[in-house]
DNA sequence: TACGGTTTGTTCAAATTTGAACCAGCCGCT
DNA sequence: AGCGGCTGGTTCAAATTTGAACAAACCGTA
């Protein structure tokens, strides 16, 4: 099992790197990070809960808790749903904008230059489609491209 | 950057499952069964912390408190290391390996079944070279294959 | 041998994560 | 309309993780 532990090693180590970053450069935590990048490729900038804590891969309790922070520092925005009265959306407020501009560049530079970057053009795609497919095994639909959030096999 | 974000999907998804399973086995956490695993493949069954440490990639703190609940439970001893007044080695008691080879083919199989199987042969070693590539990147040797855990660039 | 700078492992407080319990609102069926 | 089952989101307690602070021990040098 090789490729497991070099695989576990490798993953462990970019999680380390990407939070060091990611907080050195703005204060954010990945996870926070995450729901910011999930929400702005959402239509309208916002998500209910619910998808959100699916897409971002983290339990409901603890989307309900990184909401709450990142509503106490003014990048998120919690509004009531139209369509369902319990509902719950959340919403990239401008400021969320301006911090996600400001930040993103440096964490894909992070990711590039320790993980894409070592991989040749073909390897990339071969392992991206791999990916999707473990994704999906595993049961979520891995949107393929800018392409609005489908219910997959909800 | 779907590449990045198939690979983070499936790489919490199939963090998830491992816990799932873990749990559900052998009552064991990932980074527990990691630190088993870790040592059982040590020579003598044994690491000092700091070293045991950098290979799970985890804060010393972290390890402290793991290690105390796996000795809680018995399935790893405190020792003093003899080289070094200050130091201690984490040792696998014979029930933590029993405990290990109970749990190791439940673990793998779904490490198999949701990782590894979706790479085709030349796949799998592309991947492995690659993700060996990015974790000595990032300042970690990942030892190529079942030899002994050598002190790397330590 | 004594000294300064490192390294080792633990302790501590603070932040985060999860699952269970919970209430409110939705939906299909009668 | 009314009932029963399910879903959505929050609250709560418990477990885990991290970095900083700390005491002990190592090492090279005088």
């Amino acid at each position: 099992m090789d490729a497991w532990l070099a695989y576990l090693t490798a993953s462990h180590l970019l999680e380390r790197r990407i939070e060091e970053q990611l907080k050195a450069d703005s204060g954010l935590t990945h996870p926070q990070y995450e729901i910011l990048a999930r929400l702005s490729s959402a239509p309208d900038q916002r998500m209910r809960m619910t998808e959100l804590a699916r897409l971002v891969v983290v339990s409901k309790s603890g989307l309900t808790y990184q909401v709450g922070q990142l509503e106490k520092i003014g990048l998120v925005e919690r509004v009531a749903c139209p369509s369902d009265e319990r509902g719950v959306m959340a919403v990239l407020t401008s400021e969320g904008v301006r911090c996600l501009e400001k930040t993103a560049p440096g964490h894909l530079a992070v990711v590039r230059a320790f993980l894409i970057d070592h991989f040749s053009p073909e390897e990339l795609t071969s392992m991206t489609r791999i990916m999707r497919k473990v994704a999906s095994a595993m049961g979520a639909a891995v949107p393929p491209s800018g392409t609005s959030v489908g219910p997959g096999q909800g």
